[in-house]
DNA sequence: GTAAAATTCAAACAGACGTTTGACTGAATC
DNA sequence: GATTCAGTCAAACGTCTGTTTGAATTTTAC
């Protein structure tokens, strides 16, 4: 995965492929899947209309290839930290914040390199988590799978306490605070309107993240026990004081 | 599909009214604001298609109508809860748990009300916090700006030793955490794709989220020292061991 | 009972959408 | 030099979009 890519390696037809899945990002990101036409992105490409489907098939297909373009590369990096720190603490099960840095690295090398999208990327991804389209759905399903599979398996050893299905839902509310914080920056105006004094840079911004997201994880336990649906709202209210 | 509706409390034209409102929050929710057509909305509702544009005035009226209907009620309802906790434990300040407190046990009565949207209208709010469109993220910025501003400046007071700029952060986590869980149920079969186990109920999923949440507020402040570019991908590596 | 206002309706509007077609280009292959 | 083939291009395809119109209908008011 190092080095550079020559934009003359193939004459000219990946040069094409790559200004259209530049310019699909960006307006991907901007105005989400449903919203984006793909006579504005070829129109931003300097493309012909027609190039899309010629490449890549279909406008389903080419957001796909935009996802995949850095997923792939990123999940494949995030998988080979994750067993190289489990190699190095061997035979000790890894802590949280190993763990969290195995999914995190990865991400905040890839916002820190403009060439290979950046931040821009990151908030793309966040918002296909959250679009309702089942294709995007299904794909990013099947490209996490494997993923999340192993970092689950993670953190089961590194919270032995806590019971599979509680770490289900635990790493579902981590998984939701990372994709909203990602696909932020218009969306962090709703709360810190007013604390603006720095601009918002994302290594800082996963740095206050980790550290939520680690007290949560090892939160004790709920209490799940008065399930009658009539009093169950005051279950909130009750507190050590 | 069911048969005859009896409208007897308005002459005829707020049934109709309420019909659209109904249709478009069920399928909004289902497929996004962008992907849904007026068409697909009238037909369900068995509405003439004009009928849109005499009640609403267009269609992004329409999808502000179908969230203000159950959000401000909603929002309304929060802040009187908050207000009265405070005053019932004048002149200590809140505890955190009392504070998330307010905000989610008029969301789970929302949810548990079939009649007044339920759990749907929950996914809907989930999605619109993610979606990209420009007047959705101005509509909710404004209708939460009172709230948010309300409920930061309690858990303030709740988090004294917490700096501003950590506490918005925070929050924002917290409320990402909190849509992403909301706008659910597909979501999850990302993560919980085994754990399958009973059949997700949205009031045990904020007695799950809650503990989350409160112990990612009250975590340790994140240590933002060095600040050099270069080795600063290694700084969720250390840990204490 | 009649006038006025409110609501419904079928039809059409102009434009944008994703996709397909077929002719055209230019370099590589034989 | 002829053939091949990946790539580009302008134009059109049919369909769907949100919105508007003006007449028909129903409800309300006097």
């Amino acid at each position: 995965m190092g080095g550079k890519v020559i934009p003359f390696e193939t004459p000219k037809s990946s040069a094409t492929q790559g200004r259209i899945l530049d310019a699909a990002e960006a307006l991907f990101m901007e105005h989400g899947f449903e919203a984006t036409s793909l006579r504005q992105i070829t129109t931003a490409a300097n493309v012909n209309l027609a190039a899309v489907h010629y490449h890549f098939g279909s406008k389903e297909d080419l957001f796909e290839a935009v996802l995949t373009r850095r997923l792939d590369p990123m999940n494949q990096e995030r998988l080979a930290l994750l067993t190289r720190f489990e190699h190095e603490w061997a035979p000790k099960p890894l802590s949280c914040e190993k763990i969290l840095a195995a999914m995190f690295i990865p991400a905040l090398k890839l916002a820190r390199d403009p060439e290979r999208g950046g931040k821009n990327f990151l908030r793309l991804l966040g918002r296909a988590y959250a679009d309702p389209a089942p294709f995007i759905r299904h794909f990013l399903s099947d490209q996490y799978a494997v993923v999340i599979a192993r970092f689950k398996a993670a953190f089961g050893r590194a919270l032995p306490q806590l019971p599979k299905k509680e770490l289900s839902w635990r790493l579902h509310f981590v998984m939701g605070a990372l994709s909203f914080t990602l696909a932020g920056t218009d969306a962090l105006k709703l709360i810190a309107a007013l604390s603006r004094g720095e601009t918002a840079n994302d290594e800082m911004l996963l740095r206050r993240l980790a550290p939520f997201l680690i007290a949560g994880l090892k939160a004790p336990l709920p209490d799940l026990s008065e399930l009658d649906g009539e009093a169950a709202a005051e279950f909130l209210t009750r507190q050590e004081r």
